[in-house]
RNA sequence: GUCGCUAUCGUCUAGCCCGGUCUAGGACGCUGCCCUCUCAAGGCGGAAACACGGGUUCAAGUCCCGUUAGCGAUACCA
């Protein structure tokens, strides 16, 4: 049974690199038909907020990435969140303390970074050179007199380590070129990352580990340390980063990348893991649309490939367009609607909003694009190019159309044809000259959707009131 | 600095494992035309790439080595 985990630090909203890492994950999970963890690594109490804990798991549930085993609905090998297991970790620390695998340092932070810099100016490896293994009981005492709290470090006895991952193949790390022995709790009794993962791993009974790249040159202390504890390692696989539009890391572009400005800015959210999946995996044919259901159906961790990849908003606006195309009126109109709603961008009560809807499904690539589409239907109504409203010509065509109105049949979905038909014959002008006039009398702008769209969905009153007040002007 | 990862159009990628079918395919963006009352959407075209240098081979985008560049790690962050 596979089982993967995604583990983020509710130290700040999710991003594009992470949600991506959770797809992966979720993806891989839905197409084994394996189990799919959610884990809070909320070690770090310092940068850990409240708000971005329950950020991460709306988020999470907004994708639609949901989790089997995790906060909130718990599982067989909870708690989920980290700082809720403390006493295990503490458990394991005693117990590689009591096989001589892991031993309290009293060597201080301070003498640790100056050994690092002698050892760089020297083109050495940066590592540290292990020396609180070998403190004498009186040079122990002497530091804990001076008040030195001491760390608890793992003892890197075959620092060889050969790793098959699962995206990159075959890596092999020497840790003595690295880090030496590593710390696995602090000087404040809390444990570091290495163990944290390790012990969660292990206990979980994770059988694929899929993170990001970020995260290679730890997995050989990792697969040490759960050897060490006595656990088999999982599999490794390790995803390759996504920078933004300059190349640059996306951490540092946190806001705009941010899965909450998604959101804001109207994404569908199957849309935006359409794309996110494309950054870095691909079919292998030229397919590029997928639903939900078909991604989770053709993805494989086969054809994810090694190098890393740009976020391009351009690409992701276009998904986005396609998926809303896909969508029926009803559906369109109601995902619209609920946006719109919810981040209070109505311009007039939602019924008449509704009703013209349809009519925008192809003009836009996202949601907060509506409001820009939907302005006319505000009154009064300021029109971009009043000129086409004012020639004699426009004023007798207008006239004439309001005339036109009752006789028509409103329920016909083609009444605009009818409209321009009967309309024709009463006016000497034709072309853009008489589909203009009637455009900015409707919608006060030169460009917008198609008329024979539009026109239906408006209806007869609305129609009338906006012929009245344009001859008027 | 040290260790590691990566390298096909501006961007996302197919092809690379199993060399010839690659005068390198698709998509976004850009651009020309068509459709059209407008703007879109849609349709049909166009420009645009194998980082560089060696090697192996009859043959290299595909295999090997090196260089360069980018990225990651080098934390008592994760």
């Amino acid at each position: 049974m596979i089982r993967v985990r995604f583990a983020p630090s509710p130290t700040g909203r999710l991003h594009l690199g992470n949600i991506r890492t959770a797809l992966f994950n979720y993806l891989f999970a839905r197409a084994q038909g394996g189990t799919f963890i959610l884990r809070l690594e909320d070690t770090d109490r310092e940068r850990f907020l409240p708000e971005y804990r329950e950020g991460i798991i709306q988020d999470m549930r907004w994708m639609g990435l949901n989790w089997d085993e995790g906060p909130e609905n718990n599982g067989p090998y909870g708690p989920y969140e980290q700082s809720e297991r403390l006493e295990l970790y503490q458990k394991y620390a005693n117990q590689l303390i009591a096989e001589g695998k892991a031993y309290y340092c009293y060597v201080t932070q301070e003498e640790t970074d100056e050994a690092k810099r002698i050892a760089r100016l020297n083109r050495m490896p940066p590592r540290f050179d292990n020396r609180g293994r070998n403190f004498t009981q009186e040079e122990i005492e002497a530091r804990k007199a001076r008040g030195i709290k001491p760390t608890l470090r793992f003892k890197v006895e075959n620092p060889q380590v050969k790793i098959h991952d699962l995206v990159r193949g075959d890596v092999e790390f020497n840790l003595d070129d690295m880090s030496g022995d590593f710390v696995i709790l602090r000087a404040d009794g809390t444990p570091t990352f290495h163990l944290a993962v390790c012990v969660d791993d292990a206990l979980m009974k994770v059988t694929h580990v899929i993170r990001g790249e970020d995260h290679l040159s730890n997995t050989p202390k990792h697969i040490l340390l759960i050897k060490a504890m006595g656990f088999e390692p999982p599999q490794y696989g390790h995803l390759s980063l996504i920078h933004g539009p300059g190349g640059e890391p996306l951490s540092k572009r946190l806001s705009t990348v941010s899965v909450g400005e998604f959101r804001r800015q109207g994404y569908l959210p199957e849309a935006l893991v359409n794309y996110i999946a494309f950054l870095g995996w691909s079919p292998g044919d030229n397919r590029e649309i997928f639903s939900w259901e078909e991604l989770q159906k053709v993805f494989s961790l086969e054809r994810v490939n090694k190098s890393s990849s740009i976020y391009d908003p351009d690409k992701l606006n276009w998904v986005n367009g396609q998926h809303l195309r896909l969508l029926s009126d009803e559906v369109f109109t109601q995902k619209a609607l609920d946006y719109l709603q919810m981040q209070n961008l109505l311009p007039v009560g939602a019924d008449v909003v509704r009703r013209v809807l349809p009519a925008f499904k192809d003009a836009i690539a996202k949601f907060d694009e509506l409001p820009a589409h939907l302005g006319f239907l505000k009154s009064p109504l300021t029109y971009e190019n009043a000129a086409w409203l004012q020639t004699p010509a426009a004023k007798t065509l207008l006239t004439e159309a309001l005339a036109l109105l009752p006789s028509l049949n409103w329920n016909d979905p083609l009444v605009y044809d009818a409209f321009i038909a009967a309309l024709k014959p009463k006016v000497t002008v034709k072309g853009k000259e008489l589909f203009m006039p009637v455009r900015v009398a409707l919608t006060g702008k030169e460009h917008g959707p198609e008329l024979k769209k539009l026109f239906p969905l408006l209806g007869q009153q609305f129609a009338a009131e906006r012929f009245k007040s344009a001859l008027g002007n």
